[in-house]
DNA sequence: TGCATAAAGTACGAAATCGTACTACATAAT
DNA sequence: ATTATGTAGTACGATTTCGTACTTTATGCA
């Protein structure tokens, strides 16, 4: 029942595929939502999750590079980048290697409200950890990253 | 080093909760992205889960039920209703036990457009399964599952 | 019965998302 | 050098998303 069969694929298991797709959209939907419920009036997940991803993997990046990390068209990432610049949580420096583009540097008001939005969450996180186990979190990340490098790949061209 | 500790949370383990949710956030943009381009243009994502859902789950549903099923707002579901509608692939039907009320029920056209949107996605469905194996989804989904019953129950009111 | 409170749905406005088309710069090929 | 093609970013408009406030009906309580 719950064996591999290389032959063909079922009606069942494509079931399986768009459950856990849906499972995917729901938890996204649901998680933007209680994190929305932690940051300051007037930012979204979106403003988070950039300024996160700038203070784990480093700055200086280009928008285009943040945008396809998230795999969101560079339109919305341009505007995702206005609002947080408004708010003097990042800035935009010119690339020294190509005229084209710019680098984005966080501010250190930007990092501090990264800092504070982690603070606030963390009790949220720990009972994520409390209710799931952080084994099941571990067995979750790979399975979720091989889904994500297959779509991506699935995706083309295209942003 | 992977072992279960009870006693405190620590910064790595927070992470790790953010680092899932991160992925399930861009597994939701790519998997929405890929849905979209085998859908007729117009359609979005949305459209097509509300259809296979209906047709899974059963119609004759409210409004308001089918958005808690999604953890969208019900403003949301009203305008992608609206939309279904307004394409002929739902109708409105009073509540005979609730004069406030609608129930939601899909047409022929509706159940044919899901049907042709399945088989459309059905090729993409196989090479996740390919790709993955139908161990690994089967895995994620209880997991998936009880990570959005957790979140639902934090959601407190709202909506 | 009458009234207060809650729930279902919508109208409306604001913001986010994203596709198309454009500008400016880069790279490759002659 | 010149020209053709490709890439980074943005302007713009259409659609989606969603919070607030409202209408209508239901329910609980006096």
């Amino acid at each position: 029942m719950s064996e591999t069969q290389t032959t063909q694929n079922t009606t069942h298991d494509r079931a399986l595929v768009f459950e856990v797709l849906n499972e995917i959209g729901i938890l996204a939907q649901l998680s933007g939502a209680v994190m929305e419920r932690h940051l300051p009036p007037g930012f979204q997940t979106s403003h988070f999750s950039v300024l996160n991803h700038l203070v784990r993997l480093g700055d200086e990046r280009t928008p285009l590079r943040i945008a396809r990390a998230f795999q969101v068209p560079k339109t919305t990432m341009t505007h995702t980048l206005a609002g947080l610049e408004k708010a003097g949580l990042i800035v935009f420096a010119p690339n020294p290697d190509d005229g084209r583009s710019k680098l984005v540097k966080i501010t250190e008001a930007g990092r501090a409200f990264r800092d504070e939005a982690i603070a606030k969450l963390s009790p949220e996180a720990d009972k994520v950890l409390a209710a799931l186990g952080g084994e099941d979190l571990s067995e979750l990340r790979p399975r979720l990253q091989r889904l994500r490098e297959f779509l991506d790949a699935e995706r083309d061209g295209k942003n």
